[in-house]
DNA sequence: CCAAAAGTGTTGTTCATACACCCATGT
DNA sequence: ACATGGGTGTATGAACAACACTTTTGG
């Protein structure tokens, strides 16, 4: 390696690079954020995204991995880059660039001991305090993209236990969405996708004729995730 | 501040944050990157995105806009934050995260006196050179990218002068998707935006009757912007 | 037997596609 | 006059949105 290279490396002033998830979640009715309480005294009851700090040898999607394991002990999580901030005066205690990631996982599987270690808590959409530093464009940013994702995918069973039924779906759809959707037409529209299989069992518990599980055809959901759906009425303005 | 948190930034390790740029012109026929030549003898003949660092005070818009500028001398081109890559080793020299973005300029506002200093060049999609680093994977992931956008909006104007015609467009189209398109379903489709207006004004030399010139209706446009639209034909998996 | 949620079909309308001819002009 | 590319209309089928009734079963 020549020298002059190097030196074009060194000169360079560094950054601290870390990473902030943005972890959805679906509690049945809701959506939600998982927060955690930031660890200042001098700002308490400041509620902030889960982050971390890249470690040397370590990549964005894997430190991200290992951020979201640490947190919720979950492994095999929907987990996507949604974008980097940079502003030089977004931390003020530090430079430092942040890559955004956003996840979404089934609230269920959620181990409600580990939040008390870290302070984390649910928090409704609806209903989210302040956030540290731009923690909020973050959630927007995060948001919109959900909303764009899932109007083109059914993407929003990642927020669902593996079995779910058609009525959860749209649930959450409509809690993505802020607005109710027609059964009929959800569900057909969901059905033609031919990405769901119908179980043999149904629910229990939460309606008295009990809804028919599916679960989701992992393979050709893989195979056809580029292969945009229509999921939402009124896409013509 | 107090004294533990200085700590806990203190103790990370910073990484060097660059920037690289994903350059997409149209001369009329094809689509092109603009690519520079590396100044490394030892790899003589390796070409890269152009790329720069990120400076303390700047945030990483504003760097890939002086680095947009530097190479082109253009201002107020479209510019768009593609992925951050930040794989402990892309860059053998040493740990570096990148963060690419991806412009569409006008091949003719470009000026070719400037390509010289930096050795750069127009290279056909098609015929790409090898890159160095991860440069061919942010590169795949830029069309992929552009032909998404450009399949929801009239976007590809970008790329083309302020005032373009219809043929000239669908041209454009027909490079991003490497497939031809039936000229009064894409006209069609294309008015029915209402996003562009006719102007007066015929482009001559290219064909004997000439076809008019549009622009694009800016305000409408910016607002319409998260209105999806379908460019393409077969959806429909 | 009644309340509550699940499940299912039809129709009108809109949108996408496929396709072919005339127009304007420079040579 | 003719060659070249510009511009336009229609008919068919697919998908979408709007809408209401029957089914199941726990209480």
């Amino acid at each position: 390696m020549r020298l002059d290279i190097l030196k074009q490396y060194e000169s360079q002033t560094k950054c601290l690079v870390a990473l902030d998830s943005i972890i959805f979640g679906f509690d049945g009715e809701q959506l939600k954020l998982l927060l955690v309480k930031r660890g200042i005294e001098e700002e308490q009851h400041t509620w902030s995204l889960m982050g971390g700090w890249v470690q040397p040898d370590e990549g964005l999607e894997q430190a991200s991995n290992r951020i979201l394991f640490e947190l919720t002990d979950l492994k095999d999580i929907y987990l996507e880059q949604l974008h980097t901030f940079g502003n030089p005066s977004r931390d003020p205690v530090e430079r430092t660039v942040s890559v955004a990631y956003f996840a979404l996982i089934n609230v269920e599987d959620y181990d409600h001991k580990i939040s008390k270690s870290f302070e984390a808590q649910w928090f409704a959409m609806k209903d989210l305090p302040k956030l540290l530093f731009d923690h909020g464009a973050m959630v927007d940013m995060a948001i919109q993209n959900l909303r764009y994702k899932a109007s083109q995918h059914p993407i929003g069973f990642e927020l669902l236990p593996e079995k779910f039924t058609i009525p959860q779906l749209q649930k959450l759809y409509e809690a993505i969405f802020g607005m109710e959707l027609d059964k009929r037409n959800f569900s057909r529209k969901l059905l033609s996708t031919n990405l769901l299989v119908k179980l043999d069992e149904k629910q229990k518990g939460y309606s008295k004729k009990g809804a028919y599980f599916y679960k989701i055809d992992e393979d050709k959901y893989k195979k056809q995730f580029n292969t945009f759906l229509n999921f939402l009425p009124g896409n013509n303005a």
